[in-house]
Order: C-alpha cells, then structure tokens, then sequence
DNA sequence: CAGACTATAGACACAAGTGTCTAGACAGGT
DNA sequence: ACCTGTCTAGACACTTGTGTCTATAGTCTG
C-alpha cells in the first residue's frame, strides 16, 4: 500500500470512475493525509499541501470535512479499528508449541495488511502530545497486551511468568519497529530461533520454526 | 533537571549574573530548545515562540545563531556525545553475575543523568525525517549494542545467544521508553525478577536483585 | 432546456513564522 | 566624558498556512 504515492480514487482503475463534476473523494484526502502522517508527523497535515499534490483547490476540503480536525480525528477512528484486532487475533489461533505461538505472533508484523506499524508509531508519536489520544493508545496497548499474556498461559505458563514473558516480547516487539532497525532479510531470519529461546526459555521447535520460514519466503516473492 | 521551566542563565543563582545589557545567554537558548525538542518536537521548535517566552526580542536569537539550522545542529552535537556512552559504561561495569550486569544496564534507565529518554526519543523521531541524522542514529544502536552483546559474552555466553539476549534486552527497553508506558513503581518493580530470568534465562541472583532494588528505593528518596 | 444540486476555483482576511536591517541602550577601557 | 564593542528592540518584507465567502462549471432530473 504505501510503497509510492498513496492510491487515489481516480487512480484505481477497479473504481467506480468519479462521476459529474467530481475530482478527488473523501477516501483521496484520507489516504493523502494518512500517508503524510506516517512520513511527515501530524504537524505535516496540511491541507495546503494535500490539495496542491492531488491538484485540486483547498476549497474542495471544506466540501468533505469540517476543517482540518475533522479530518484527523477521521483517521484515528480508522487506526482504533484495525491494529489492535490483528494482534488479538495472531495470538488466539491454535498452536501446539510456545514456539508455534511466538512465530503467530511475529507473522502480525511481516504482513503490512495485519499490523501497519508505520501508522502505529505515527500515532504514538502523536499521542506524546494529546493527552486524550494518549489514553487511547494506552488501553490498546493493554488489550495487546492482555492477548500475549493468555497466548502464553495456554501454552501452560503460569501467570506471573506469562506476565514477564508477553511484556519482554510485546515491548521488544515494538522496541524494534520503534527504533526502525533496518538489518538485511538473512540476517534477521538467522536470528529467529535465538529469539524463540529467548522468548520461550525453550529450545525452538524446529518444525514451527520451518514453516514459519516457508512463510517468509512466500512473503518475499509476491 | 526537565521538571519544569528549563533553567535560564539569568535564573541560576550560581552563575556569574549577565553583566551589562545581556538579557540572556546562547545557553539559554539552547535550554529552551531542547525542552521543546523533547516535549513537542522539532517542528515546534519557533525562534519566536522561544522568544516569547524568554520575554526577549527574536532579534537576540539572530546574534547567538547564524540561524534555526544553525541551533538544531547544536542541539544535536550535544545529544550525540552523551547517551551512548552511559550505556556503553554501564555494561563494561563488572559484575559477578549476569543478573547483576542486567541490572547495570537497567541503572542507566533509572538515572536520568546517565541517559535521557526523552532527548534519544525526540532525537529518533526527528531521524525519521532527516536520512542524515538517521545514521548518526543507527551508529549509535550499533555501539550500543556491541557493549551489551560483550556484556553477556562477559557472562560466559556464547556470541551467537549473547547478541540474540543483547538485542531483546536492549530493543525492549527502548520499546518500554519508546512506548512511554506508565505503570505504578511497585508493579514495575516487581516485575524486575520474572525480567531477570527472561533476559539470562536463569534464576535471578538475589543478592544483585535486592541490591538494586535498596538503590531503586534510595532514589525514590531524593 | 431550466433548474437544482454538487464539487471546485479564486479572492479575501487573518495569523504565525522566518530572516534582514537600522537604531539605540548599556558597560568598559582610555 | 567619549568612543567602542556587544546585545537587544522594532519595523519591514516575505512565506506559508487556515478558514470563509462568492461565483461558477458540470451533471442529473423533471
């Protein structure tokens, strides 16, 4: 999705063409302004600037929103929905090893349509300056993390550790794709089984561990 | 030091008072910047906005600093020459046992002296828009993290499990800064145990546990 | 084909920011 | 007492952004 210049109504072929009169939708300013937002920061929304790169006039604004809050407060409400649901779900599928469950973890963050953490992290950032906003991210952060928590007390920890445990890997988790590490692929997949023992305190289970990477390589051809 | 109103020249007693018709200092201006550097952001950092609330004219600014670049690149030569060296210290400190070089580390975290989150975060999420800084950014991670992964080496692990635990403990403890996350010092501190054993993947040493835990409490104090 | 309705353009008023230039206030050395 | 160098104030020109208002171009409907 976000591998270029955002998608624009007009521009997607496999849409209605914009009847009348029409030259951009609401969608086009909303996919504009989330794009700005993962690149540039809240601070860079500008209708201005959305309005000059999709060659329209400011005034067209005005015509799907109320003014520039509306338009942010829009794209929070589509942030709430998705995120959160992705992880919750990776954690709840069955699996038949910590190992297993991890790596159903870590597949949440190898699919851009599961976890966007461009956009997660835009909003965080955001949210260091909105306390309203900040209580949000907040209580999705604790829904996470309550579903790493019972991924790891089905596969048989006792709570406290599945506590310290759904912590170490969330955080880390997010440690990374916060700090945006950029290491090659091989590298990186080299590090897998390490982090299962780390994560687990168990040898990997080789079998999960295959297929995961199977997964992977998938992901890299498409 | 960040508690507050960032402290003006003009407002600490034990400088030399500002002789003649000085109003304030090129330091102060520095101090204004970087609080707002780490509580709004760079974007926010407004010659006229730092003026005002120095209650000077915008002109002053233009004596001290050829320009806003001209402050930004000051501010971040600062940065750049003091976190990372902490982190590097405190995990060369010895240590008799992998939980008490764990704790080492975590020592830096709890002073804001030896490191401060708020400035590496502000610092990050400029890096975001700004490729050069980015690798300033990134070369910093890496000495950061070849101090940790030696820590573990140190403890007797070997390289290939010593840089898979460096990672997770250090890319969890910045997700934990990155993340901002707020929880009550008694819970927190009761995690440090179960944290312990998930980062060495042995029992925690309860000597260098309770310890920590009597400096924890003697800074609560001050 | 005359409205009506929708979406856009362009002009206006306003606010907040940068950088430059000129004048002047203040202490210190001579 | 008078320059001199240092720092600050205020005015000016310019840029970029918001939000409002009026006009008008295009479609669709009766």
């Amino acid at each position: 999705m976000r591998d270029g210049a955002p998608v624009l109504h007009r521009n997607d072929p496999a849409r209605e063409p914009l009847g009348g009169h029409v030259k951009v939708t609401r969608e086009d300013w909303l996919n504009m302004a989330r794009d700005t937002l993962v690149r540039d920061g809240v601070g860079q929304i500008k209708i201005l600037t959305l309005a000059d790169r999709m060659g329209v006039s400011r005034s067209s604004f005005y015509w799907y929103f109320k003014n520039r809050d509306d338009l942010l407060q829009a794209l929070l409400d589509e942030w709430e929905t998705r995120n959160t649901a992705s992880i919750a779900n990776q954690c709840a599928l069955p699996a038949s090893s910590i190992s297993e469950a991890v790596l159903n973890f870590f597949r949440c963050f190898l699919d851009p349509s599961k976890f966007d953490s461009g956009m997660d992290f835009a909003v965080r950032e955001w949210a260091r300056r909105d306390e309203a906003l900040r209580r949000r991210v907040d209580s999705a952060d604790n829904v996470r993390l309550s579903a790493v928590t019972d991924m790891f007390i089905a596969q048989g920890f006792d709570p406290a550790e599945a506590d310290a445990r759904a912590r170490i890997l969330y955080f880390m988790q997010l440690g990374y794709h916060a700090l945006d590490v950029r290491e090659p692929i091989a590298e990186r997949l080299a590090r897998v089984g390490p982090y299962l023992k780390g994560f687990s305190g168990q040898d990997p289970d080789a079998e999960a561990l295959a297929s995961f990477l199977r997964d992977v390589d998938a992901l890299e051809l498409s």
